[in-house]
DNA sequence: CAGTGGTCTAGACCACCGA
DNA sequence: CGGTGGTCTAGACCACTGC
């Protein structure tokens, strides 16, 4: 048993450590290595791969079920999902673009500036050397007639050099990302802060001097490694997380309707 | 089978609808008609109880367990979780609280006020008459010897009278609250924006008068019954609300370890 | 020690989907 | 139709907890 060929590597029956947890991460190697471009292994092929029962692959398939990495439905077979869903569709910004969608604003960007650069912090944040030449983004992006959120952008100029002819005047950098570069995301992580602007960057976003903003950085990563780098200011007079503890789902960055600070929602 | 005595409703087979659905649903209602005071039942004592096998059981208290109403675990005997927990263990709040007790950090508060008072905006908010007096409580919550935030509590005087005369220099007002009071909380909402703290509060927090500030503004309620009005204020330059994509568990307010503004995790 | 939940097996039938 | 995932059974052994 678990002597198959196709790629799966044996699993050892050692105890205390669950025989799943190990399929997953086999599972987790191989779709990091991309061998399943061709669909991925339907339940009952892995159980005669891997030599185990059936409940044992559904347990592994379901972590990554969850995590979105791959899709299934009953009756039709399993596929790998589009990676490009799975880290848009996450964090803060998405959540951001997604209610000023909801609120039937338009969306459009000014661009302020797009060229290649050098700076060392940043290139540090992704994992380059200090020297390494970044394609710069800086963006103004609007809802409507306001200003939302000043966006900058910082990509491997090795990697995003196609960008630097694209229009970003209508959003989706990681449509573009994915098109004109072959980098898609698939994961990251944010960290959000409440910060006052400089007086240049209140200028741009509008707002009394005295009003606040999100302060979002963002490391974007394709199979680990390190392809964006961002920060992003959002308007703090206009636009709150909130979250409902009777739900699961977290925190959504919401645009405000009316100008008030009241009431947490229901 | 499935008759027994215990109160469990028979399960009837139809097809199209999960087995483990209904048993589900049907320890709802024991939930919530609070009869399981004395221990919930182990899952080997559900299986004989409503005649399924073991797989089903554990479908549908694993749904439970996800949402927090059942706690188990290896060995020890499954029990019904304490409501505190449930609310208490959500929002930036408690995620603040936990940072900062797994940093090993003592926590106490000085109380600044704690009086009856009545507040026609925030009775409005609690859904009271305007004039419904409201016990006000006020509070500089401190880490180690930092200040790291200004917690604000107002509560229906009909209520939380008994909390008049309570010590709150060490945390836990949920847990005086449903002490003294019998008052739990089941549910609520929050709201986090970023905001420029007055001078006033700026003396009580430190930090710059630039540094900006995470305004929580919380409603927390007992049965759909708004219980709770709290405006938290918390230090924005030792604290970032953080969440890394391949996780689901979304954002957490945490502490920050060095001075410094820079990188998403892993 | 006995009882708990965690893991795992080897079957089975079904609802659904695409060809 | 055949193959998929969804559900369910009736067992089993183990690790851990608390007494």
């Amino acid at each position: 048993m678990t002597e198959t060929s196709s790629g799966g590597t044996a699993l050892r029956r050692e105890p205390g450590r669950p025989l799943w947890e190990q399929l997953l991460e086999d599972l987790r190697l191989r779709l990091d290595a991309d061998a399943f471009t061709h669909g991925f292994p339907g339940e009952h092929a892995l159980v005669e791969e891997y030599g185990v029962s059936r409940h044992t692959v559904r347990q592994a398939v379901k972590v990554l079920r969850d995590e979105g990495l791959v899709v299934a439905g009953r009756g039709r077979p399993s596929r790998q999902a589009e990676p490009v869903e799975i880290a848009q569709r996450l964090g803060a910004l998405y959540s951001l673009y997604e209610s000023v969608r909801a609120m039937g604003l338009d969306q459009r960007s000014v661009v302020r500036s797009l060229g290649t650069r050098a700076d060392g912090v940043v290139a540090t944040r992704l994992g380059l050397e200090e020297s390494t030449p970044l394609v710069y983004l800086e963006r103004l992006r609007y809802a409507g007639d306001e200003p939302l959120a000043l966006d900058r952008v910082w990509l491997p100029h090795s990697l995003a050099a196609p960008l630097l002819d694209a229009d970003f005047t209508r959003g989706a950098l990681y449509e573009r990302y994915a098109e004109l570069c072959g980098v898609v995301l698939t994961g990251g992580g944010e960290r959000i802060q409440p910060i006052l602007p400089t007086p240049a960057e209140h200028r741009l976003l509008g707002g009394s001097s005295t009003t606040a903003a999100f302060s979002i950085q963002r490391l974007g990563r394709a199979k680990r490694r390190p392809v964006e780098w961002r920060h992003t200011l959002v308007r703090g007079d206009r636009f709150a997380l909130t979250t409902d503890f009777s739900r699961k789902d977290g925190y959504h960055l919401d645009l405000l309707g009316a100008p008030d600070r009241t009431d947490p929602r229901r």
